[in-house]
DNA sequence: GACGTTGTTTATTGGTCGTTACAGAAGGAA
DNA sequence: TTCCTTCTGTAACGACCAATAAACAACGTC
């Protein structure tokens, strides 16, 4: 019994709410505004996705999917000191993307908190894990450079939310690497 | 012709409504939620500020009128590292304030870009003078180093709002002074 | 063809939003 | 007192919000 078939294309509608979520965040996008965009009605969309906190939970899988891998494959370079150099430089590359809104779904929601700690916990294994190798002088250094690599990372964040440019961020980026215990 | 007087406190539902800003940001806020907070029916809001956006345009108003003399008291260090230091410092007390909301309503609040750029015009201004001045070697790593710092305190705001204490900020500051040319 | 299932359409629900009309209350001035 | 002005309380406005009820349409299966 496979009943009518769906008359839309759900992953499109999926990649319209992340980016409707993306520019206006969780509270600035109503479900009508989804529907006029995607040219369906509500009841189509409540029945292909849930309410709209299941809607915004997709889209933010949707978001993080590429966006983990990315943290990982930078993460994962030999010395941490290039790990951080290379994770700052691909942020300010994906914050500042021709074709996409300005900034992180996920550095600019409130209620993301969570995620982000996630985030902060990857960035700060990694770092302890470089003091272990000697490469940080000692765990508390390692987490005082997490908190940095953190501040840098949400801040560059809310300056491409302001309107920076790419350079801009690549400038912030730059800068911060200098900061690395000599 | 004096009228009937005021029942309640104006400075104080100002105080009231510039919290709630500050915690919940513009749109989190609804009048009514003031008006239950404050005591007082909606006309009489409505009669002593004017509608929500000029409510808070006045709480904008009284939470920006201490923070812009900090701002200048902190950047008027003779060196432009030690303004820059006190700036970070300062910043890093008042996002973790006791009795007070985390983060700033200003770096926190969308709509306050203008706000924003005002004070990252007088941060870039005055690494611009340390340049002028032979502290640093042009006005473009003028420009730069003023970037690096908007992004630390954009982003020590978007960590105290996630709940990281006044040490982890204090922290993120100290490694990003670090980071001055040498 | 009829049946069961699923999607679409229209219309509506109860709730909250910002804002205001209106009538009454509290002050000073005549 | 009577007037004028200003504030207060109640009640309501239209607009939008998230979510759904009900009737109809389109598919595979029988």
């Amino acid at each position: 019994m496979t009943g009518r078939p769906r008359t839309f294309d759900k992953d499109a509608v999926l990649r319209m709410a992340m980016r409707a979520f993306w520019e206006r965040g969780y509270d600035g996008v109503s479900v009508a505004q989804v529907c006029a965009e995607a040219g369906i009605a509500a009841p189509s969309l409540y029945a292909a996705f849930g309410d709209k906190e299941a809607l915004f939970e997709q889209a933010c899988a949707l978001y993080t999917e590429h966006l983990d891998e990315d943290l990982e494959r930078d993460l994962s370079a030999p010395a941490a000191r290039a790990a951080i150099e290379r994770l700052l430089r691909s942020a300010a590359e994906h914050f500042t993307a021709p074709g996409q809104p300005p900034g992180c779904l996920v550095m600019g929601e409130p209620r993301l908190t969570e995620r982000r700690d996630r985030t902060r916990d990857m960035i700060r294994a990694r770092l302890r894990r470089a003091a272990a190798e000697g490469e940080l002088a000692s765990a508390a250094e390692a987490d005082g450079v997490a908190a940095f690599v953190d501040t840098v990372l949400s801040g560059m964040a809310a300056l491409a939310r302001d309107g920076a440019d790419r350079n801009r961020l690549l400038d912030a980026a730059r800068f911060a690497i200098r900061a690395w215990p000599a």
